[in-house]
RNA sequence: UGGGGCGUCGCCAAGCGGUAAGGCACCGGGUUUUGAUCCCGGCAUUCGUAGGUUCGAUCCCUGCCGCCCCAGCCA
């Protein structure tokens, strides 16, 4: 009992008040939503919410909504209403038996804003866009009531019936809550609640002229829904006062507690939307799925799987500070799930010629390899094993450091699973300095990689048969920009700081016959590569498998250097 | 200069008046046919800062400093 409650990791401050509300009997049970809007793709910042509401809702035995927050047709999409629940469901969360959507309430919503208008708390009114700012007032001046402020409900009532009728054009009227135009916080300076817009919706088509906006509509829409807890991010801490007086000034039968926590960001990677647009619509990525996105699509394609995401998630933890969590963090949880779940397999991805001098010229072996170092039921394969070889270009130097324990002259390595073979030779064009082929012998007594007389030989090396070997394509990615945060600098533009070195094509890799059964998706480890998957989106080009890295393998070799 | 927030180890983050959890990173050491994994050990006399209350403060109060958000008919 008391380990499990120690072991157990404490709760966020909003986990906290839950429990709370619930143990109080408060609520009975809690009632949370993920509110998406259908203008673009859900990213790793959505999944920190994601995990948060449908994380809750697992925990205490409550209900999560997926609700569209489809209130602008001008922005928002079909296609984007579909990939968001593809990424929930792919994430691992179950939204019940239906969808929601904030225009299944437009009627509703409707109905109310005339209460409010009969309550003579909402009143059409006639300022265009830029008086309607100067009247507004700056953060430190105050703003002035509206000429319009005081027409009579009757005539509210027939001016909204006319917007709602399409009578007036797209800018000239709205409906605005009767608040405070003194008030220190701008969102109550008669905030707009609705105005005309002339877009056929996703869903109600043409049936609108007018649409509802987000403050007005999102109260509204959890206390239909029942919703107990409503979590949104920080930005949204100035709107709760203006969330309440909807609610209280309806005198609705269900308030729910709007409570804020900070969003995600990510080194190296910006976050927003808008953002993440303009790459694709400037055509630096290949699109909303391009594996360097830190999308979900993006990161499914890359080869994360949704439990990384979800542990991610789970040890970044909620709060109220600004943050920015390194990169190394979401990489680190990807290298321990696949640490345990992907089978090895052996890829040469910059290959050089390896000549085994003392190897008979047309014998193909066959040596075994184990698929999990440390899981003998992911079970074995055999591996071809003949004279010519490839190596990867980097595990040979001519003039090797102390500590370097590859191939390089008078050394013996390891051909993993393979022989022991000893440096004999090297050709190289001194011309341009590069290796074309490194001739060796082999102790034919080593099969397997043991050494017969139990000597130490400190390097062990991938390999792959020249004879047998499968060309394929690999597409290693690297972050996407090269300094940690692209939005600091107000002066230089997001997109000069992307890596130009983000996608490295890499198309002479050559890889262990046994990698043409995979199926696009599945995730692999290249032994002392990283790990990679066989891209869904295009497996195959010019009839060779294209694998994406999803992330290296720890290297502290490659860090003393 | 108005209002709303935030400030605990390099990055996150517990702590809720009784004397600084944990994770990642980092640094040592061991095992290893992946320089991977795994294992062991180290890593804040100090909680933005200055005062105050208290037997006692990271937790309460006050001032100051720093950072973030707000003037869309976006969400």
């Amino acid at each position: 009992m008391e380990n499990t409650e120690t072991e157990k990791r404490p709760l966020d401050f909003i986990r906290q008040i839950i429990a709370g509300d619930l143990s109080s009997g408060k609520h009975e049970q809690s009632v949370t939503r993920f509110p998406p809007e259908p203008n673009g793709f859900l990213h790793i910042g959505h999944a920190k919410s994601i995990c948060l509401n449908f994380g809750v809702a697992v925990e205490n035995g409550g209900i999560c909504n997926l609700r569209f927050d489809d209130t602008n047709p001008s922005k928002e999409d079909i296609a984007y209403v579909d990939s968001i629940k593809e990424d929930v469901k792919w994430l691992g969360f179950d939204w019940g038996k239906q969808v929601h959507y904030a225009s299944d309430y437009f009627d509703k919503l409707y109905e109310l804003a005339i209460l409010l208008i009969k309550k003579n708390k909402a009143f059409v009114c006639e300022l265009s866009p830029e008086q309607m700012r100067e009247y507004r007032g700056t953060l430190t001046t105050p703003g002035k009531d509206s000429p319009y402020r005081n027409r009579s409900v009757a005539e509210n009532l027939e001016m909204f019936e006319a917007m709602k009728k399409g009578d007036f054009a797209e800018g000239s009227h709205v409906l605005r809550a009767k608040i405070d135009m003194a008030s220190p916080n701008l969102n109550l300076r008669d905030p707009i609640i609705y105005r005309i817009l002339k877009a056929t919706h996703h869903r109600t088509g043409d049936q609108w002229q007018i649409y509802p906006m987000y403050d007005y509509t999102h109260c509204l829409s959890d206390m239909l829904e029942g919703v107990t807890h409503s979590l949104c991010t920080l930005e949204f801490q100035d709107h709760r006062p203006l969330y309440n007086w909807v609610l209280e000034t309806l005198e609705t039968p269900c308030h729910p507690r709007q409570i804020e926590f900070s969003r995600l960001n990510l080194t190296y990677t910006v976050m927003s939307k808008r953002k993440l647009l303009q790459m694709v619509e400037g055509n630096y990525v290949s699109g909303w799925d391009d594996p360097r996105m830190l999308t979900l699509s993006g990161l499914r394609r890359r080869g994360y799987t949704p439990a990384s995401i979800r542990n991610f998630c789970a040890t970044i933890g909620i709060g109220k500070s600004d943050s920015r969590i390194s990169m190394g963090v979401l990489e680190n949880e990807i290298r321990s799930d696949l640490n345990v779940h992907a089978e090895r397999r052996m890829c040469v991805l910059d290959p050089v010629k390896v000549i085994i001098d003392n190897y008979p010229d047309d014998l193909i072996e066959e040596v075994v390899g184990k698929n999990h170092p440390q899981n003998p039921d992911k079970g074995v394969r055999s591996l071809p094993f003949s004279k010519e070889l490839y190596i990867e270009r980097n595990d040979f130097m001519e003039e090797p450091p102390k500590k370097y324990h590859r191939l390089g002259p008078d050394r013996e390595v390891r051909l993993r699973y393979g022989y022991l073979v000893q440096y004999v030779s090297h050709v190289k064009d001194e011309s341009s300095g590069e290796i074309l082929e490194i001739h060796c012998t082999y102790d034919p007594e080593s099969k397997g990689g043991s050494a017969p007389d139990g000597r130490k030989v400190k390097g062990t090396i991938h390999w792959v048969s020249a004879a047998k070997g499968l060309p394929v394509t690999i597409n290693m990615y690297d972050r996407l920009f090269k300094v940690e945060d692209p939005e600091a600098d107000k002066d230089i533009d997001f997109l000069d700081q992307l890596n130009p070195d983000s996608q490295v094509v890499l198309s002479h890799a050559i890889a262990e016959p046994s990698l043409a059964e995979m199926k696009p998706g599945d995730n692999i480890q290249f032994e002392r590569q990283g790990y990679f998957c066989l891209d869904t989106v295009a497996p195959t080009k010019d009839g060779k498998l294209v694998f994406n890295r999803t992330v290296t393998l720890r290297d502290s070799w490659e860090k003393r250097k």
